[in-house]
DNA sequence: AAGCCTTTCAACCGCGACAAT
DNA sequence: AATTGTCGCGGTTGAAAGGCT
């Protein structure tokens, strides 16, 4: 049976928060931080259990809370997440930066979710409805994750262990092997990240900023099929979406396309117009020609770095689209690029090199984890680069510097974790 | 205007993970 | 090793608001 209510024992306040207890919490609050949440009530003089408090706190009274409406490029990330990591609320609303992950739950049990099946695709696997009655989809639906690449069901499995040391690195080399039909990658990192302010790169800031270290650890394979959920192609005539396992396909074929291809492209095939869902990435087939190899591809440094403005607005994104066709984009996958532009030439030569230097990890891992050590940055040089942001939170957030400082601390902790995974991992592949 | 239905959203609940004792 | 406390997460509930007849 259940635990009585943290509430039952004492005579606690239950139901709406007035305004008098939103005053109370939030000068406590601002004044000593939370500390623990258990003894927040009784410091505040509030007749509400820790947990509400927190609660109330994190949802509502928070000050870096974005309140209103979510915009359209929200409510595509929110899509995009939800594919990839299912009702994973926390993780999603992780990189939705002023948004609780109550909030995004609410959304798309409220709305989104709705949306979906009218567009007859199933919410929760993210195939259409057809296909999932048709039962084709014969996984287990308990964790309600959708249908995802061998590299995503391994992120899953993974999932619920923190100990990346915990992995066994052969099995985890010989898993990334196998899926046959996905790339074998390594998201390589920008130094940028961290400062860029571009709302481009929204999700890659939140990502590299928000993520625990094992999630980042576990997460980064993925994250740039999901970098950027605003580009759109300056020629749109000849584009390829990107699912979450980068199959690139073109989105005037008729569905379905592949059956293999799943997610962003399914869902986006089947919104109403009014459903604007841009696609996380757009590829112009100038340089791309295969249409089932997997490529993960990295914005270069330079083309980020243009674009930080810091604006959120929707048509200043628009107006100044991601340069995909000029932009040095690099393929750490097993592209297939037969393009004879410059760049292009360059990343098939690059390509040409993958399989050799898969060969090379899985013979010698350590190669791997210096080639990740490479691009990641040291935990030190992403505090240093954070400091910016974090005096950014300072100033807007006066109030509640303690808080910000609580942040920073909390963001130094995490590198130091991550730190320390790599440490893990290195003493891990030592041992094969 | 009143009643009913639907939608939205704040808040609660139970549970698991983790740390401290 | 067992117990206890705390925190965070995801599912669910119910009040309020909005829409419809």
């Amino acid at each position: 049976m259940g635990r009585y209510s943290c509430c039952y024992k004492e005579k606690l306040r239950k139901g709406l928060w007035s305004p008098e207890e939103d005053v109370k919490l939030v000068n406590h609050i601002t004044k000593h931080g939370h500390g623990c949440w258990s003894s927040v009530p009784k410091q505040a003089g509030l007749q509400r259990c820790g947990k509400s408090c927190r609660l109330r706190w994190l949802n509502y009274l928070r000050p870096d809370l974005k309140r209103g409406t979510f915009s359209q490029e929200e409510e595509n990330l929110i899509l995009e997440l939800h594919a990839v990591l299912g009702n994973r609320w926390s993780q999603i609303a992780a990189q939705l930066p002023g948004r609780t992950d109550n909030e995004i739950k609410n959304l798309w049990n409220s709305c989104l979710k709705k949306r979906l099946r009218q567009s007859g695709i199933d919410p929760v696997t993210h195939k259409p409805l057809s296909e999932v009655e048709n039962g084709e989809d014969n996984s287990s639906s308990l964790d309600k994750a959708p249908e995802v690449s061998n590299e995503l069901n391994l992120l899953k499995s993974e999932s619920s262990k923190s100990d990346a040391a915990s992995i066994s690195p052969k099995a985890y080399a010989t898993e990334m092997e196998s899926s046959s039909h996905s790339s074998k990658f390594y998201f390589k990192s920008d130094t940028n990240i961290i400062t860029n302010n571009s709302s481009k790169d929204l999700f890659q800031d939140r990502f590299m900023t928000n993520c625990h270290s094992s999630d980042l650890m576990r997460n980064f394979p993925h994250q740039m099929s999901y970098a950027s959920t605003d580009y759109i192609p300056n020629d749109s005539n000849s584009s390829h979406w990107f699912s979450q396992t980068s199959r690139p396909f073109d989105i005037y074929s008729e569905y379905p396309f592949n059956a293999n291809s799943i997610l962003t492209p399914t869902t986006s095939m089947f919104l109403p117009t009014s459903f604007n869902y841009n696609p996380s990435l757009v590829v112009s087939s100038d340089n791309i020609s295969t249409p089932y190899g997997s490529h993960y591809w990295e914005a270069s440094a330079s083309n980020n770095s243009n674009s930080s403005n810091g604006s959120n607005s929707s048509t200043e994104l628009s107006s100044s689209p991601l340069n995909i066709h000029n932009s040095t984009f690099s393929s750490w996958g097993m592209g297939d690029c037969s393009t004879p532009t410059k760049e292009a030439q360059v990343h098939m030569l690059e390509n040409q090199t993958e399989e050799a230097k898969w060969n090379e990890y899985l013979h010698n891992p350590m190669s791997m984890l210096a080639s990740m050590q490479n691009q990641y940055q040291a935990p030190e040089t992403l505090c240093n680069e954070i400091k910016p942001t974090m005096n950014f939170m300072h100033e807007t957030l006066g109030a509640i510097l303690p808080h910000s400082h609580t942040k920073q601390q909390e963001l130094s902790q995490s590198f130091s974790i991550f730190s320390k995974d790599i440490q893990k991992l290195t003493s891990a592949f030592g041992h094969m």
